[in-house]
DNA sequence: AAATATTTTTAGACAAATCTAAAAATAGAT
DNA sequence: ATCTATTTTTAGATTTGTCTAAAAATATTT
């Protein structure tokens, strides 16, 4: 697989998440690319099997589809854990070199990889790592902005990975373990009051959307 | 710079170990391509100033072009280190997968890496690593095949890195930091017998200019 | 349901890196 | 020194992934 190739079927995993069928805009967009460049790789994806496709219908991944880009997502992950727990980055500043990481050829080298880290469920921002046969251990997670007064939890994950969202957890020291608890839901704007290690702290509903406890 | 530059660019740095001026048959031969896929190439390489090339005159690199080439090695380098001594990979393994590591782009990446291999200097072949300046620790070493009998010194590199090459030490007991001897120097073949770790060994003459000594 | 808007596909072009075949330059042999 | 052989370069074609512009299909609006 080509390494174009696997960016747009990464990108078609993910999407997968929220929709049922993935449409040609929606694949371009995330890709940054135009939709006639979309249906070319479709049509490619689509001649290898990874892909289920008809002309105007969108796209499925197929099993095979679903296994290959699963193990990009666990290259990805690995890499992750490995460049915050080892080399010692921030949790914001290791997405663009997993992006290359994700895309190196060596089985041996992603399961050696995985030993050396302990064999990690979860990356730095909280996401399920699929094992070497694909499965991931699924944590259920509930998103912080649909928890009702009272009810609470551990912040064991974030929806945006982008690096301005992680700085701003950080700077609020929101991390990753954090024992959340919701003391005040306003009505009228759905921002919360919450109790984060025993320190209180208001947040935006915009924030509360973005945080998943266990 | 592409990938394909830099395998080029490392090509030609490797070339320029053994001769003051690269022909384009000899990039071509390395790079398994055609003379004419090198002459294309040699001609960008030269427009970013990273080689010095005038029409059938071979090519030369450049100031920019040896620390270019020098920080890729950098990162071939360390990831080998890597490979063997944290992933517990074979020394004979790690060259495919270090051809790969080697163009991931991030300065601070192989930074942190190096300082947590503990900043070697040598890979698992004993070849130097460059430091973060480009320069490297270098210890003069001589090949075993020119020695005299009687002389002798510490296995601390091999010319071949090839896996074969390196199974067939293994297969030997000849492991980096050996200490080896000569014994005897046969006229005839130029075979040696040597003294390693105390056990007697019998190297050819093609074996034994392959071996580096301290 | 017809008209309009949007989405998707196709057709043809382009840049990067490669190739083959032929031409040009250099090197080697007599 | 000239002739031959080798090396190197050029010219033009190919593949991969992209693009623009136009055509085709689907969705939406009135």
């Amino acid at each position: 697989m080509t390494l174009s190739e696997e960016n747009y079927l990464k990108v078609i995993y993910h999407l997968s998440a929220d929709l049922q069928v993935i449409s040609t805009n929606a694949i371009a967009d995330k890709m940054q690319t135009k939709a006639s460049s979309a249906t070319d790789m479709i049509k490619k994806l689509s001649e290898k099997g990874l892909v289920a496709y008809k002309k105007y219908q969108g796209v499925t991944l197929s099993e095979t589809g679903v296994h290959a880009a699963r193990m990009i997502v666990r290259k990805h992950r690995l890499w992750e854990v490995f460049l915050v727990d080892k080399l010692a980055f921030a949790w914001d500043e290791v997405h663009e070199i997993a992006e290359q990481l994700e895309h190196i050829q060596s089985e041996e080298l992603i399961n050696k990889l995985d030993d050396f880290l302990g064999n990690p469920i979860v990356d730095p921002h909280g996401d399920a790592i699929p094992d070497r046969t694909g499965k991931m251990t699924l944590t259920k997670q509930r998103v912080l902005a649909d928890l009702p007064e009272g009810d609470g939890g551990h912040l064991v994950g974030v929806k945006d990975s982008s690096a301005a969202f992680l700085q701003y957890l950080d700077k609020q020291q929101l991390t990753l373990g954090s024992r959340i608890q919701v003391l005040e839901k306003e009505a009228f704007d759905e921002s919360m009051v919450l109790d984060v290690n025993g320190r209180q702290k208001s947040v935006s509903q915009k924030i509360a959307r973005q945080l998943l406890l266990d």
